[in-house]
DNA sequence: TTGAAAGCGCTAACAA
DNA sequence: TTGTTAGCGCTTTCAA
């Protein structure tokens, strides 16, 4: 099993193996090959379970059917989300995924790139996190057509699906001013990261449209809990305590929420919260959090769709979308009465 | 770029694709190589950014370094977890991953199980969603290793690295009893999932222990915040109210959440509740959530060093291991006052 | 309607 | 110390 060639089935149905090849490539009626031959080559193929080698035809065809995926870190339910939703829509076409963990460190990325193309991959799907796209676009201009997701650069000609992250802060941050909120504090992820960048744009333009402007505080230096923890014991603990914060992720979230229950302070009562990225567990948390909601399913989808689309017609894509993401209203926020202001 | 083969780099250079081949493989010392010879292909090799077709290499030799990895759904923090553990330490043993979602059909499975040979992966970690292990078997004897991860089968000599489930629903529920409970309902996943029968084994046990085998409750029927939500209800609104509920997975949990939420049930005060599966947001409910914890970390990296051994040995494994959980004390189970039995 | 044969890029046995 | 050559399993052109 598994070590049978079309030149065994050859050898044994005494057909020459371009025509099994055909045979077992569907390519029967093409070359008109009668009926006997090819239900004597299929039963043959059938009863001795053989298993088309797919790097020796990847060799020939010069096509793999596989993408890569690179993810900064599989393990973060967010990303997780992406790579599910790419895996299943790339399989559906007809796709295997090969998927490395960049580990949030450039200089794997280049790394496991190249490993990919070692590798004949058709296309890759990367959520960068180098700075810098010229690597990505001097390998896409080469090589192989890629798509980048999450996260985009400031001016490459790459194709991207991402998040509307700018809607996104914007939106939230409207959603508390409608609400009465003026003291809003907005802790950050990694300040030069894309996706940050534009969900503080986001916060800012909505406070200026407010004439608030004055009022933005923008913390914290990267995504994680520990940063959302601290900065946000630092603004309880400070001259001017806000009556809502946003943080710019479900890590920072966490370590807010802590900092918050830590302090006495009372959700949504006392001080509202607002965050960024969707998850289940939002829903549990006491309160259920008020978030933005990225576009995950769709931005797997695309990124699928503009990959395959791109190999099928073999030149590099060069669409580039922006999907608005969704506020899932909850109960982490409050209305203020015009008193508190 | 990427396009160069070790052809062009001996027409370049003037040397032998052997040559050629041996230096890029770092076998010059092997085959004595003068110095010269390697600087100069080396020079041109980088100069030139040739990258190996692994395709060619992987015909030859009959080894890709690639490891397959069926999981039933990438989308649950969980299998999450353990893909993202088995993707870095599979990349710390110098082989790719290619991951595959089965979603939880053994349709899929066996499909996708060929997919991988036909791409000629060295070895296989599944976390198995038929039955039957009679598939997968036989895929082992006769083409290459396999190990089995989370979930195993009755009697089989596949190896497997799982969760010791029995352990973990005995002590869940020894916890339990030791803090005065006597009531406790179960509230199982897929019954005849092996890691849910041994959950449930370990709660009839612990019971039995303390001649409570009489008040076992086991009730549900698969793994989903729905299944968890009904039969809390049903619990909530039936003639014997337990003291604890005992969730056989975080989805199930979240789903009594909800239910007990709904009822006015105070956790733990009125109800107390245990769950299986860890994760950070456990700890940010309100009360947080003791839990049974799965070993994620040491069944990928045991699971991927067994694969690679036996591939490394060209044998198939027997390593059958179970890894004890460890039991996170949070806030969700309190101690029963002997007047409340 | 079928077959022969070249070639994809690489390794490794054999030769020199 | 280096080169020649025969495959690995498959597709595809050309020929019949």
């Amino acid at each position: 099993m598994a070590n049978e060639t079309l030149v065994t089935i050859s050898q044994r149905t005494g057909f020459s193996i371009s025509t099994i090849s055909r045979v077992l490539n569907g390519q029967a009626e093409k070359y008109r090959i009668s009926a006997t031959t090819v239900r004597l080559i299929e039963e043959e193929a059938k009863r001795c379970n053989y298993i088309p080698n797919l790097l020796a035809k990847g060799l020939t065809t010069r096509r793999t059917n596989i993408i890569g995926l690179l993810i900064p870190s599989v393990d973060n339910p967010y990303f997780a989300n992406i790579a599910s939703v790419v895996i299943c829509q790339a399989k559906t076409q007809g796709f295997t995924t090969m998927i490395v963990d960049t580990m949030e460190n450039e200089k794997n990325e280049q790394q496991d790139v190249l490993s990919l193309i070692s590798r004949k991959v058709d296309g890759i799907i990367i959520v960068p996190c180098d700075r810098d796209p010229a690597f990505l676009e001097r390998i896409s201009k080469h090589n192989i057509p890629i798509v980048l997701i999450d996260r985009y650069f400031d001016a490459t000609s790459l194709p991207y699906v991402c998040t509307d992250n700018y809607q996104g802060g914007y939106e939230a941050t409207i959603h508390l001013i409608g609400l009465g909120h003026e003291r809003i504090a907005c802790i950050q992820g990694v300040p030069y990261s894309m996706p940050n960048k534009e969900r503080v744009r986001g916060y800012r333009e909505a406070l200026r449209q407010n004439n608030l402007e004055e009022n933005a505080r923008v913390l914290g230096t990267d995504f994680s809990v520990q940063n959302g923890y601290l900065e946000t014991k630092l603004l309880l603990n400070g001259p001017s305590i806000p009556t809502a914060i946003f943080t710019l992720s479900n890590t920072i979230l966490l370590g807010a929420v802590k900092a918050i229950r830590e302090s006495g302070f009372r959700i949504p009562q006392d001080i509202s919260i607002i965050s960024f990225d969707n998850n289940t567990y939002l829903d549990y948390l006491d309160p259920a959090i008020t978030r933005v909601s990225q576009p995950t399913e769709e931005i797997g989808i695309l990124a699928v769709k503009i990959l395959t689309e791109s190999i099928a017609d073999n030149k590099t894509g060069d669409t580039q979308i922006l999907i608005p993401p969704k506020l899932i209203v909850c109960n982490s926020v409050s209305r203020l009465a015009v008193l508190e202001k």
